[in-house]
DNA sequence: GAAATCGTTCAAAGCGCTTTGGTAAAAATA
DNA sequence: TATTTTTACCAAAGCGCTTTGAACGATTTC
């Protein structure tokens, strides 16, 4: 069934039945209710490529993971994506998902971009001085970015969490319980988010005026076995840290598998903070002992993104949203005095 | 740049610049040379709309996550998709990803299949007796399930893992350690996998004369927090198992935490298996003890299911493909001889 | 009562591509 | 050489929608 056929079915034409559905409002009360019932009635929905060729609108958001992820998608993109979903489907929105793969990350760029497959894009994982934004600029491509690029000068719209004050006040509270040599478990440093991670660490020790060892500290992927090799390096040391901070609840796994096989108890011979971004599978609230963590939903931050882009893509004048978010610490059971 | 204009640049008429990039055969060879080049060099693509209304092919296939899993989007669907989109990409396929949210399952294939969003639709999660199916075949959308759907008599396409078998045979190895009770920590048993699972661990038992105490087993989301309960429930019954089997890493990581707690050691004290789908950031192999594993590569059956997809909707006459996946018994160090 | 305004409706053009049904020139066949 | 076939190209229609511009009767204004 398509728009001719329901319009022949009316006794009208294609053209006020469009209207109708588009709730214009140069359409009788009585004819839109008639419309409105035939085409529940028949379950009519306008061909979507029918529709965006004539507006000129993909109604997509594109969703490109960067190529050199692909061997390790980050876990954190379903959910990511999960909290945008209803955003997007509530007006009418796809989303486009090109999750690494061979293909190069800006070729993909090119392709949407050109064919008009989407009205514009979400970047994910930004890593410093970020080659796409450039990229996206001369495309003219409406995008936001999860996170942000440091080193660039040009205005773009972002959404980022406050990575640099988390971690600057994870550490600020263990030097305030007494630890004087604290450890930093970081994802990898050419992402922005894991720089400003060390940024606001290093920012705290030198603040009170220790510095960070750099035997402490470590920059590399977040899976449960880095994080076990390097709590065990670390606290393997001649005179290890009695705290560690950890990028991210994955790590934390690791770490506690590392600690136990050590004999360490958690928040007693070893204080423990990690950032959690909220993952269902990986509950920082239900280890024992409970995790102090800095809180951040990236659910949230996914429906977030989402609107951010929906507004941009709906006025193109207006100005560029940045969004900084700031991330709760939240003290539980791993932190305790240093001994 | 649209076909038009580089026709008229190229003294052609948009048909044969159009067959020229398509790869029809009544095109010169100059001819075509001049288009392709010139094409490049423009940078000139197709605008994916108006291909995909002149074609009547949406070039896109649909993925959609279940609503009633929208609280735990299952962190395997990254890897899982992410080993389809090079397949997709090659053939000029787009993945429209759905993610859970509030919007009915069944009415997002409703829309799909309406606007014709989308050639065909993976389905992923069956359940016993999913809905989907029927839902699908009277929309006469074409699809393929990873998995399958016990309890249904029409036929379908779908790419399974022998989950019955890896289970049984799993089962069978720790019998054959001379264990005798054996505790089982599955997925959702509405999960078809997680169905086929205890099936397989009830025949073991069976067939060797035991039978399955049902305090040793569960049926719960793949959590760690779940993971962690249900290892220490079960261990700390009067008369408890000697090995566990786990429905996935996830599991393990609390079931670690718990035998810890408990001062048991892995691989002596208690035996474990779990299912491994191969996720990066979860490793059966480096733990300590290294994981006794059924093992599968959710990423390679992602994979595999988009070839299928293509087949299906490339020549929909072809019979529909079954697929079964015979799973790796991988022995390591968490299993041991019953005490 | 004539002119202007308004509320509804429609015919037709256009979005950018593919594809059908040609045609003219070149090559093969008779 | 005349005829058929092949080759290489093109004009135009059509995919299903939105949107422009116009039409027409009903209502309001002067």
């Amino acid at each position: 069934m398509n728009l001719k056929e329901l319009a022949k079915h009316l006794n009208l034409s294609p053209t006020t039945v469009s209207r109708a559905l588009n709730g214009y409002p140069e359409v009788g009360e009585a004819t839109r209710k008639r419309v409105d019932e035939e085409a529940r009635r028949f379950g009519y929905r306008p061909n979507t490529h029918a529709r965006r060729l004539a507006t000129g609108r993909a109604h997509a958001i594109g969703y490109v993971l960067p190529a050199d992820k692909s061997l390790m998608i980050d876990p954190l993109f379903s959910d990511f994506v999960a909290g945008a979903t209803d955003v997007y489907a509530a007006h009418g929105f796809d989303v486009m998902l090109h999750a690494g793969g061979q293909e190069d990350e800006s070729s993909v760029y090119q392709r949407y971009s050109q064919g008009g497959s989407v009205d514009g894009v979400v970047v994910l994982g930004p890593r410093l001085g970020d080659p796409r934004i450039e990229l996206l600029n001369g495309l003219h491509m409406p995008y936001v970015v999860h996170g942000r690029v440091g080193g660039l000068t040009s205005d773009f719209a972002w959404l980022d969490i406050d990575n640099y004050g988390a971690f600057y006040r994870a550490t600020k509270l263990l030097i305030d319980l007494g630890h004087r040599r604290i450890g930093l478990i970081n994802g990898l440093e050419d992402f922005n988010y894991a720089h400003d991670r060390r940024c606001g660490y290093e920012k705290a020790l030198q603040d009170r005026g220790l510095n960070a060892d750099p035997l402490f500290t470590s920059s590399g992927l977040m899976t449960e076995e880095n994080g076990y090799r390097q709590t065990k390096r670390i606290l393997q040391l001649a005179n290890p840290p009695t705290a560690l901070i950890l990028g991210s609840m994955l790590l934390v796994a690791g770490a506690m598998r590392a600690a136990n096989e050590m004999g360490l108890l958690i928040g007693r011979d070893v204080s423990l903070i990690a950032h959690d971004d909220g993952l269902p599978f990986l509950n920082a609230q239900s280890l024992v002992p409970s995790l102090t963590t800095t809180s951040s939903s990236i659910r949230a931050a996914g429906e977030r993104v989402a609107q951010l882009m929906l507004g941009i893509i709906t006025d193109p004048e207006v100005e560029l949203p940045h969004e900084l978010w700031s991330v709760d610490l939240i003290v539980r059971g791993s932190t305790g005095p240093a001994l």
